[in-house]
DNA sequence: TGTCAATTGTCAGATGCTGACATTAGCCTC
DNA sequence: GAGGCTAATGTCAGCATCTGACAATTGACA
């Protein structure tokens, strides 16, 4: 309970010893209980007794592995959020702001699988996206997630132009504003096929509705940024 | 119990019976009293048992007027909001999109004491602004309900423009932007003065810390509406 | 004044969450 | 491989938010 427990997702392939793997493996499980029961029965009428008596261990096991009920709702996509910002930090260093946002969005929509397979079926990823989409206690939640991570964004553009995140409002208004995008094309994706269950389709329809919807936003907002 | 409840604060001068106006007086109470103990020793201290001993009723009685501990902590921003937004619904026809949000946020900040005076004094409502914003539950909250007031203000822009909401993305997409300048500003404001308390200046600043950082980003956005 | 309906109070209980302490179980040394 | 160390878990008590049910109070109106 030294060093993660924080992160507790990127990839760690071989957790040596037995300990290690077993609390990965009741992590793990409480996630894809929790998340099963969520998206079966809704997350309000779930409560924490049914998760931690699907997976066999007491209630308070559950709050030191998770701080809140809504803590667990959001482990997979905290590991998706990783990897975005993971794939933005890998951008070829000459990109402009938006084209460098636009493709860590894309390239981390495109590899999803791979940041969450270990935890949680990439499905069951989805479907969770929906409900808390339509939550209105866990959209709060996600909407606050969204402003920390356009926080680390601004600062990593910033970084990357060299420019001072307090002096030059640019960086965290071109990230407010791919913010802006990327959270009208999630929204009009959710409402869409609303019961339809598409599988793996549905991955590939929300990330063309975000390049869709980016490249309409695209010119206007590199202006923006030349000024 | 029939009619508002919802509404609670739009200008309703004299509501006549004896019942109606011990009810709001007792409603604004509650409120005056969330709001001081929540500016005065924080929000997560504060038990609504504390807020309710106040004011001398019981903790069912706060339940029946407040849905949550949470909802009396956006009262006044509720009253600030609809003021807001019939500013823009009062926006000249010929105005383009965003010189009308543009024009009704200032007009709206301008004269915000009007329309929250009646419940809470203008100063507490600044307050407990910067309490929301610092506090990750309530942040929570506010960035959710800040989306809700998109969605409605994405309508009346294409209301007023004539367009169909679910064809064009454009009143979305103009509004997510919008409200994304408006959320850098009010976040560099709270940042700002943090212990400074310089009472009616406060609203100035924000004012025109706003006015700058649309008139910014304006130019392209209205590029970006032409096409 | 007396009846009706709305407001409030009281009580019990479900649920989320935390601290304290006991118990179990992996790990490491001798 | 026995025993001690420490991390993980379980148990229990308790606080806070929030809700339903029912009784008591109080304004409204004939």
């Amino acid at each position: 309970m030294t060093t993660d427990e924080a992160v507790a997702d990127t990839g760690t392939p071989p957790p040596a010893g037995l300990r290690e793997r077993k609390k990965r493996r009741t992590r793990n499980a409480l996630v894809r209980a929790a998340l099963e029961l969520f998206t079966r029965q809704g997350y309000e009428r779930t409560t924490v007794d049914e998760i931690t008596e699907a997976v066999e261990v007491s209630q308070r096991t559950f709050f030191r592995y998770f701080t809140s009920k809504e803590d667990v709702a959001f482990a997979s996509q905290e590991a998706a959020e990783c990897h975005f910002f993971a794939a933005l930090c890998g951008r070829p260093a000459d990109e402009a702001p938006l084209a460098a946002l636009r493709g860590a969005a894309l390239d981390a929509w495109g590899s999803i699988g791979d940041s969450i397979e270990q935890m949680v079926p990439p499905e069951l990823h989805i479907r969770m996206y929906r409900v808390i989409e339509s939550t209105p206690s866990l959209l709060a939640v996600h909407l606050r997630r969204i402003a920390e991570m356009e926080e680390r964004l601004a600062r990593e553009i910033a970084r990357r132009e060299g420019l001072d995140i307090d002096a030059d409002p640019r960086p965290r208004l071109v990230v407010a504003m791919f913010g802006g995008v990327i959270r009208v094309a999630g929204k009009l994706w959710g409402e869409r096929d609303e019961g339809d269950e598409e599988e793996g389709d549905s991955v590939v329809t929300l990330r063309d509705l975000t390049a869709f919807h980016l490249d309409y936003v695209g010119p206007s907002l590199a202006k923006q940024w030349d000024k």
